[in-house]
DNA sequence: GGGCAATGATTACAACTGTAATCAATAAGG
DNA sequence: CCTTATTGATTACAGTTGTAATCATTGCCC
């Protein structure tokens, strides 16, 4: 599985979110704060292609594309990368340095004690 | 802050971890398996003075390197930007991701208890 | 003191990325 | 039917990144 690029993501995140879509409501749901222009957005759709992150159908005269990998798989690799490279694989320095900077609300503390206790469980 | 390339970090955190070195010490200290060059060491350097992510100071007819941003604001940029983009910026999924995933341990569990226990007294 | 080794600077070049324009085929509407 | 709007495919082009080679300068060793 090939890496995907910044731009490619926001592309696969509106898939994500609601598939098959064709090339053209795939541009609608971009984040307008893109940008982005339908020809850029097929240019997205076709380099996930080749990189094997979509797959598509034919459906008359167009495709409606979807995605082929799973988004959990890939937010746990994206996010294992991270944490491996710059927390040697830890999670705990991670959540200390978020912590350390203001990242973690009081609820966002409690939330994450509740879900310890459930996995321990 | 300019955005620091993967290879560009590994230079990073030779320096973060030892400096100021000269070029040449920053060539002997980057993990073998990159299999650089020095030239290619040098490129990085310059790209990263370049960036303003690096500094450096005469030594006679060579330069002594240091860094010029702390790591730990570095890594809390870019976890910081990792969680925004996979988990709509909160911390709890990513955890639930990783417990899923089976990456934490039992002993993992304990210790971030322990530190969020810290965090709210 | 003259050639060599070290060092920074400049240049190179292909792959990937962001951002399209253009082209070719074709279905749909008048 | 012929034109036009859609749609995928191909091509473009500059900026970044990975990975250097080459060049120019300059101390240092013999």
């Amino acid at each position: 599985m090939e890496r995907i690029a910044e731009g490619e993501y926001a592309v696969m995140e509106v898939l994500w979110d609601e598939s098959p879509l064709t090339a053209a409501e795939v541009a609608e749901r971009v984040p307008a704060d893109r940008g982005w222009s339908l020809p850029t957005v097929k240019t997205m759709l076709s380099r996930l292609l080749a990189k094997g992150a979509l797959a598509h159908a034919q459906d008359g005269r167009r495709y409606l594309y979807r995605p082929a990998i799973a988004r959990a798989d890939y937010v746990a690799e994206e996010s294992g990368r991270l944490i491996d490279r710059m927390f040697g694989g830890r999670l705990t320095p991670l959540v200390a340095q978020l912590a350390a900077r203001d990242r973690l609300t009081p609820a966002d503390i409690e939330e994450i004690e509740a879900l310890l206790k459930e996995l321990k469980s």
